[in-house]
DNA sequence: CGGGTGATTGATACCCATCAATAGTGGTGG
DNA sequence: CCACCACTATTGATGGGTATCAATCACCCG
């Protein structure tokens, strides 16, 4: 089981370096990261809210969910994770958790030590400023979730929800914006948008009815990637690294200097 | 205009305190911040979304939100601030924003220069700890109200913003849970909670009508805490950072260890 | 004292939830 | 390999929680 299964950490070490300029030392530091490979079925609990954790997790292969759970027991979750996202990256720093991870397909994850994340952070200010970073983007997305769970419409809100996975799809090499595996249930759906399954059947059978994008077989197809953006009134801009690649002022050691 | 003006700053690093531990020296630093201190009356943006900003905003006196805007101009408030709160910590590592900040009540602000705060980090990685954990407090009561928008009715949403905002007073050392000031508009609580104006005052009125809390006067005054408490399904574990304080292998310098 | 913002209340419409039932799908064991 | 069974997807009927449109009142600040 142990192992040093690269292939999910491949993927992380990919997407930080689409926001922060790393070394080749602090590359090769992130790339060596081990943890316990572990599989499990979908819709599986990994971490229950109110736990503490002294590893986070790393997607190698499936989808995972961060949910928060109401007294009634319904869920809301509040981000989904794509292979090479490390879900909790944030326990490192709040070990002691008020959400859970849940599984949303059949899953393989690499539970990483914080003990060897923090020893990065220790030795090179760089990593640390990049984790920083990469949950901060995480924190963007879950602003962009509410304010469309908030303010937009069964339709819109599900819409962004295809044009983002697709865009994180895409960035993170697994699949093309238009077109991608998409596993987890409708239900699912339902509990990261806010809305009860029944709903989003029927909002599907709408933007499947207008032509703009399909899901079936655990699979999106989208046919019409202007009109979904319109619909989703869609602006990659929240999460894309774009923005904070290099940069005089902001990157790299600079956390070093003053 | 230039200040050390400390009040403000006093309150952040009493703040930080309560998750994490800090030697006195990092704690001379901190409260060595200064920036640039700024008035501006109630409904104003400091902030648009786009921007790139160079300092970080703490408030000294006053209300402060963050929000997304829709396109089409709706707002929501992804995050209410009060005193000794920084607003935008998380641009430290992110400076080019995709929300913006506006101020909710007549206020005073103090704008720390980014690299003041680089500084420090460079200097102790026990601050790093601290701001970035900072971040991740910031992230867990934004995924409680996500949760709540999703899932919880207008009643149980507004007790909980009630609740939180309370539990937040008290530990700032501004006021009572049970009787705070709250000098935001309905309009603006609306935003916050996915509401419209017109829904916060009719539940605001269903409110008032159990005896549960009166909101007047720019002021909050809860009757039935236990009572509110319920409604809300409120559990303060998510904030607060309790469960983070003194313990083995979290906090203070253990970055530095392995 | 005036003007504008915020609070309050009423009437109506609609989006989405809920309850209920059937069809389809995939996994599992015999 | 097939049959079963649980889970998932789909559709209909109905109700409820909020939004929307509209108007008046209260209040604060200049």
């Amino acid at each position: 089981m142990e192992g040093r299964s690269s292939a999910g950490v491949d993927r992380f070490v990919h997407r930080l370096l689409q926001s922060t300029d790393l070394s080749e030392h602090d590359q090769a530091s992130l790339l060596g990261l081990t943890g316990r490979s572990v599989e499990q079925r979908a819709r599986t609990d990994l971490v229950l809210p109110g736990q503490t954790v002294d590893y986070a997790t790393l997607i190698v292969d499936g989808l995972v969910a961060r949910f928060d759970q109401m007294g009634s027991g319904a869920r809301q979750l509040t981000a989904v994770y794509i292979p090479g996202d490390l879900c909790d990256l944030h326990s490192v720093v709040a070990p002691h958790v008020g959400w859970g991870l849940q599984t949303l397909t059949k899953v393989k994850i690499l539970r990483v030590p914080h003990d060897q994340i923090r020893a990065l952070v220790a030795a090179s200010p760089s990593i640390g400023l990049a984790l920083w970073r990469d949950t901060t983007i995480d924190a963007s997305i879950m602003a962009k979730r509410l304010s469309y769970v908030g303010r937009a419409p069964a339709l819109s809100r599900i819409a962004h929800f295809f044009c983002e996975t697709g865009i994180r799809m895409e960035l993170a090499g697994l699949a093309d914006r238009a077109s991608y595996p998409l596993g987890m249930t409708q239900e699912a759906l339902g509990e990261a948008m806010g809305l009860t399954p029944i709903h989003i059947n029927r909002t599907l059978r709408a933007l499947r009815d207008r032509g703009v994008v399909t899901w079936r077989n655990r699979q999106v197809d989208v046919h019409d990637w202007d009109e979904l953006e319109t619909l989703a009134d869609f602006d990659p801009a929240y999460f894309l690294g774009t923005d904070l690649r290099p940069r005089d002022g902001i990157n790299g050691d600079l956390l070093v200097s003053s």
